[in-house]
DNA sequence: CGCAAAATGATATATTGTATCAATCAGTGT
DNA sequence: ACACTGATTGATACAATATATCATTTTGCG
């Protein structure tokens, strides 16, 4: 993930601070409701914080390890497991990896708009497209869980750095 | 993945037909093409078919054995980027699994609503979500690719069946 | 036919994710 | 402080998913 994309540096700007204040207040939410707010999952949340993008398991893993040798895969999955099951933290299915939920306060459904050149990964709670989703949803007799929507594409700085810049497909017809 | 779940049967009825005919078309499609159809292709599409379904690349791999001893997950694997570069195959992310394009002949981005109960797939062209996604790109500088995009929740039947009813999420908050 | 490009077969290996179970830890009541 | 109980961890093994490599075979074409 970040060993194989450039991945923009984790800033100090009034991102990271919200995101600092929303890790406080999850960690205590967490606490008072008999759910255990360990060493490890704590970590595991820092981490994320830390990277300021996606990281996969195994790259959590791997920087867990430094500060505990007995960091394990295992261990990593269940401590990430245990956030995505509170809402702090989603799984990118396309990318496997995963991130710190930049609104967890909130029980909506978001987007996650990853661009597949860079990693960059922007989370949104976009009206139009979760009222659109959920229409088509009930057009269908789904009824949607609230897993953010996945939408891949090219964000501006890697188009503008000509790193790919066609929607492609289709080579067939 | 079909192991797992109850998978609807494979039926015969007009849908069968309409993905026979479009098998048809893009088998030639693909051969006037330069691109060659090879046995092993048209096996991966033809299971893929048969299955009416979604099935993961070994599950492909282990039905394909039966015909050809000499089939291998990497040959499967390498089978399927052909179909999904030529967009006549999808790649569901979110269960790892491969499924038949049913309007191959569209390039239009499109939908997957994914019963997260019984496995069944329903592919959409629908211009709402596909236009609430393009603006919301727009808004945030990205241009989406053509990846068809995941929904997933739960069908009717299977909510009828009492098999999951509720959206859920934010056990913590 | 004979060449070059495309595809395959065979194999190995990388990556991602779970299962199991004994040992440890944290909260609770005493 | 102490023991009880359930949650969590550590350690290990393994399952499931995906890719790399390279020699060989097949195909399209002149």
């Amino acid at each position: 993930m970040s060993g194989s994309h450039p991945m923009r540096k984790p800033t100090q700007g009034p991102k990271a601070q919200t995101q600092l204040r929303t890790l406080e207040r999850l960690e205590a939410a967490c606490r008072t409701r008999g759910r255990r707010l360990t060493r490890q999952r704590r970590a595991v949340l820092r981490a994320l914080l830390a990277e300021g993008g996606a990281l996969t398991a195994y790259e959590l893993h791997e920087r867990l390890r430094v500060a505990d040798g007995r960091s394990t895969p295992a261990g990593v999955y269940r401590a990430l497991e245990f956030w995505m099951t509170a809402g702090a933290v989603h799984r990118l299915e396309s990318t496997r990896s995963f991130i710190l939920c930049e609104h967890p306060e909130s029980p909506h459904p978001g987007q996650l708009l990853i661009c597949h050149e860079c990693g960059q990964v922007v989370e949104t709670e976009d009206k139009g497209v979760a009222a659109a989703a959920n229409r088509l949803g009930e057009r269908l007799g789904f009824v949607l869980d609230r897993h953010p929507v996945e939408l891949t594409g090219v964000c501006r700085p890697c188009r503008a750095q000509g790193r790919a810049a066609e929607p492609g497909r289709r080579p067939a017809t």
